[in-house]
DNA sequence: AATTTATTGTCAGGTTTCTGACAATAAATT
DNA sequence: AATTTATTGTCAGAAACCTGACAATAAATT
């Protein structure tokens, strides 16, 4: 495999997908890609917000701590997605901690350049407004599945996006790897890791899924919807 | 007092501050003002997204419902908020109710002809680039609420932003008219309308607030944070 | 003013889910 | 391979909060 840099990386983004030969150019003058090991943090609550990432490789988590050290996941990010938006949205601070859950390769670039280049490429500007859209669109639906869904639900509905977005499909059904820990499962669907173990075993019980601490295996395609 | 024209609420508008008095005109042309009454809706979930709402006055209120019949307020708007800004962000279907909850004046633009302006107006592009961003920071305060503070405190912060942003100071400490229904408390915080009564004549038995069917008065302004 | 309707007040279960405690197992380290 | 450390499995008890039921009060309607 030839080695990727990052011009290879930014054409292979959909963010950028017919852009101008140019304007990629200009975008790989302006960024810096950097390699970041598991638990490395990317940038920390209070922490002044004038960068934007992108993620070409890994996940990245983003979450909040309260001060008496309890933690919820926001939001995980995925190969192809940003993070840190809110410096192009007018954010003077970072109120999350994003923190690099699997080893990761990310893009980043100052918002005034950025910015500068949404100006004159419309065709960006167009993917970013979506792209908030739809981060909005996230948010919501997780205050929704806060007030509506009981802890069984959330967990069981975050496995499914999990696969949905990570998993690859096999032969005999879908399969995730690696897998998250059940204290990380518990801090993203707000329940407590006891919880999480009893709905796990449930689901495995009754042939849904497989897993091990490596990775997570659907068997019944059809529970995912 | 003089008869409120569509201008007159345009110039008053934060939004619209420091825009060229032609562009002001262009706004004025290009959108419509109405009136509408409590209880109207202004639009339903899975109702195409075309269009931007501006509140002038009264309140409105974004909410969603769940199969079972359930309800949650995701946010009340109030004067000089936009809302709909779905249509902005390239999403097609709305995924909320908007629904008056005090006698209100919207201002509507079609969201292409708003973008037409955004579009040769940077100062405009700016502010709901910024709004977006209040917005998203708003939702994830309200994931944070659900998650990180109990049924009491969703209740009592609820009530200290209630009243910050829609209350007048008086000599008697801050004041609030009309009130909400119980229920709707419960909607917003999501807790049960029994628990938003407790909590109430608990704040009011040590005489934090007073309070009726018609208003909220807070007496200990140091509660307020 | 009398009556009807809507909202608030109160309380007793009942459920859900968390907490804490510890054992069992798997993974990492020596 | 043996030992240490981290994670998962299991359970009992407790807390928080909801549900449902009905009475009391306030507001709206006649």
């Amino acid at each position: 495999m030839a080695e990727k840099t990052k011009l290879w990386y930014l054409e292979n983004f959909n963010l950028f997908s017919g852009m101008a030969q140019q304007s990629m150019e200009e975008m790989n003058r302006k960024s810096k890609m950097k390699t970041n090991k598991k638990k490395e943090i990317i940038y920390f609550p209070d922490e002044r917000s004038d960068t934007i990432y992108i993620l070409k490789e890994g996940k990245v988590k983003i979450s909040r701590i309260a001060e008496d050290g309890r933690t919820t996941t926001m939001q995980l990010i995925g190969p192809g997605e940003i993070f840190g938006e809110g410096s192009i949205l007018g954010q003077e601070k970072h109120e999350n901690i994003a923190e690099v859950v699997e080893d990761a390769v990310i893009c980043t670039i100052s918002k005034d350049m950025f910015q500068e280049m949404m100006k004159d490429n419309p065709a960006l500007n167009l993917k970013i407004t979506k792209f908030i859209g739809f981060r909005l669109q996230t948010i919501q639906a997780h205050v929704e599945d806060l007030v509506f869904k009981n802890a069984q639900e959330r967990i069981e509905s975050f496995l499914k996006r999990y696969v949905k977005n990570f998993g690859k499909q096999m032969v005999d059904g879908w399969m995730v790897r690696p897998f998250l820990k059940h204290q990380e499962i518990a801090d993203i669907t707000a329940t407590a890791r006891q919880t999480v173990n009893m709905v796990l075993n449930e689901l495995a019980e009754q042939d849904t899924i497989k897993y091990t601490r490596r990775f997570l295996q659907v068997k019944n395609t059809s529970w995912l919807n």
